[in-house]
DNA sequence: TCACCAAGTTGCAAAACGCAACCAAAACAG
DNA sequence: CTGTTTTGGTTGCGTTTTGCAACTTGGTGA
């Protein structure tokens, strides 16, 4: 990025990774599993110049491993990390997110299933500890433990929380 | 973007919309309450130029809708559309990828807790249609209604899908 | 020996970004 | 009723990042 983001965030911390282009196409490559360079070049489109340094930073960062299997060659696999496999809520949402807003009705390009059953995955919403779905009325905000003055300011300035305090 | 994804890809449509540093920090805005153009430009620290952008094509791509408050003086409100608000489910798993992820383990800038009983969101992670819970392992990209050729290829060159089909 | 492949690196033009300055319309202050 | 703010922009311009093609390096296979 041009300039990464300062705000102590969630969003924005993961927008400094994420908040690009090609990272998360890289991503689902590898969810797809591709491991190698010219696999994830050829799938995504990506300039070889961009590739590496994605690939670099996304190594750096523990998302992906970059291993040596060139015993004959120059051959390297890229695969994710635990941390990386971690992403799969978040890469699911999204899935379903453009089938349900971009896609018309039934025109999705992937669907993603339950290898055991075949059935499409229960659409994901955010829910109590109870299990109760949620809509973004029944959620609020508030200033963690590592919130700074200014992260404070941004979150109580649009949302009064009323004597909220976080309880583990 | 530079150059925008020509993919048949739900991933590569929501980065079409999403793929930059600053909109999804807009939307965060949005969710935490924000209207008016000098809110998001403050509250996030992007340049009015690219505000001016992003809003604009928010408000094109029906996400955010653009109301004239000005009975008196140049005031605009942008609020969230239903679609802006269907992004809940990515906007939660984010937060809570990034707390999870980025931060140790206290010290998350910001947490989301349920209004009525104050506690914490359960983690959101992808279920079965029966609600079990699913790892990567379980899950599997299938060509959906949409597929062209091309994502045909994409999606089963890594997934040798033996003979799944889509099923309503 | 010669072609080929994987995984990059390099150079360069075009696009996007970041910043400061400017602008117009309406309200507000005195 | 004149000068100053406020809001929501637009314009210019230098810096960064992309996108694309060409080149490189180490190893393989025929």
């Amino acid at each position: 990025m041009a300039k990464p983001h300062t705000q102590t965030c969630p969003i924005a911390g993961f927008l400094n990774t994420f908040g690009d282009a090609w990272t998360l196409l890289i991503i689902r490559e590898a969810f797809y599993g591709a491991t190698r360079f010219s696999e994830f070049q050829r799938n995504t489109g990506i300039a070889r110049n961009l590739l590496t340094d994605r690939l670099t930073s996304l190594v750096d960062q523990g998302l992906l491993e970059r291993e040596d299997i060139g015993e004959h060659g120059t051959r390297y696999a890229y695969q994710l990390t635990e941390k990386g496999r971690s992403l799969v809520p978040v890469f699911v949402a999204m899935v379903q997110w453009s089938n349900e807003n971009i896609y018309s009705e039934a025109d999705a390009p992937v669907h993603l299933i339950e290898r055991k059953t075949k059935k499409p995955l229960k659409p994901m919403r955010p829910v109590s500890t109870r299990g109760q779905e949620l809509v973004w009325g029944d959620i609020v905000a508030i200033p963690g433990p590592g919130a700074n003055r200014a992260a404070i300011a941004r979150i109580d300035a649009s949302q009064p929380a009323d004597n909220l305090s976080w309880t583990s």
